[in-house]
DNA sequence: CGACACATGTAACACGTTACATGATTTG
DNA sequence: CAAATCATGTAACGTGTTACATGTGTCG
């Protein structure tokens, strides 16, 4: 759903042709999420079934280039007021996984916390690195992908407090509550 | 791949069939990622097909229950010791839709940050309101609910202080720098 | 009885990824 | 010239979603 849009903002700026859009999509965004360009043909494909582009014929190099219907347009539009809904929030992998390592026998959640933690730490440094090579320049891409390593690194952040936020809760468990399965979880985080 | 290897833990526990594998995530996660009971068997049948899974009679109801073949059994180890990869972070549908709202000319980025706020206050607000439902009983599984809403709780808080961020940044980029788009864009936060 | 939870599946579709094929153009 | 980048596509596959079909058991 997010290159969907994406395309259709970015011809929302002007008429692009396929590749383009790739570079487009990567600049902005940094590198962050590589796109396959393969994805980018087979989207344009789908959003031409759906009436969002069309054809707008070739530029002077003879790339076909695509624009956007008035539906397209529409579309955009409601994309950018609409807000991202986290009623239903993406499945969080890190979460399903420490709920399930919680609850199922015999799995060592202490370790696999400290292992998350420096998976993430190693993650966190890796953008402040890159946040350094971003600034300088600046264009309004590198403005964007400023923000979007931002976004990486609180969220990084926000990974590693709950990550020890969950040692300190399943530590507590241990000593407190005695019942079943929670003490033998928590057990190995006060190892 | 998360709900591929949440059904091969729960498997890890015991045998179980399948309504009863989509009983047990939903408990384990509070409901937060409902899971399409259709899902799960199809699930079963391409585990079984990759030789993770194997039927293991029917239980005393005749249930048809599953069980972990050795290789099941390998891959919920090497899932539970291996840390999710923030190498190449999941696609962030807020970050894109904000990194291409800066950089795309006429769209609104100041309105378009506060009502995402408003609408992740409310997402919020329901996470703590639910936070209050969850403690109580001193299960297994109300131990794991509650530190799943911790990390959509964690997570909202991030992204509030990303937006609020944002905005800063925004802000400074109006002021400070004056090249094309960027100041374009950031005009529309200062009003 | 009627509604609802339990229970097992299947079909069609949407989205994304990887890999492959093919050719033009640029550059060391 | 060789390698890399530009450029456009296609095929196969994995995962996830929705909707449908079908039947049993239970409870008000």
């Amino acid at each position: 759903m997010s290159v969907k849009h994406a395309l259709l903002s970015l011809l929302e700026q002007e008429p692009m042709y396929g590749y383009q859009l790739r570079q487009e999509f990567e600049s902005r965004t940094g590198g962050t999420w590589p796109l396959n360009v393969g994805q980018v043909y087979t989207t344009l494909t789908r959003l031409e079934r759906d009436g969002l582009v069309e054809a707008a014929g070739e530029d002077e190099d003879g790339h076909e280039r695509w624009r956007l219907t008035e539906s397209g347009h529409e579309e955009v539009a409601t994309w950018f007021t609409t807000p991202v809904a986290r009623t239903q929030p993406p499945r969080d992998e890190l979460a399903i996984k420490l709920a399930l390592a919680v609850t199922v026998p015999g799995v060592d959640v202490g370790t696999l916390i400290q292992r998350q933690r420096s998976a993430s730490m190693t993650a966190l440094q890796d953008y402040t690195r890159l946040k350094r090579q971003a600034g300088a320049s600046g264009e309004a891409s590198d403005l964007a992908w400023g923000l979007v390593l931002d976004s990486l690194v609180f969220a990084a952040e926000a990974e590693i407090r709950w990550l020890d936020h969950c040692e300190a809760r399943l530590r507590r468990a241990a000593t407190q509550e005695v019942p079943a399965t929670a003490a033998a979880a928590a057990e190995q985080v006060t190892r």
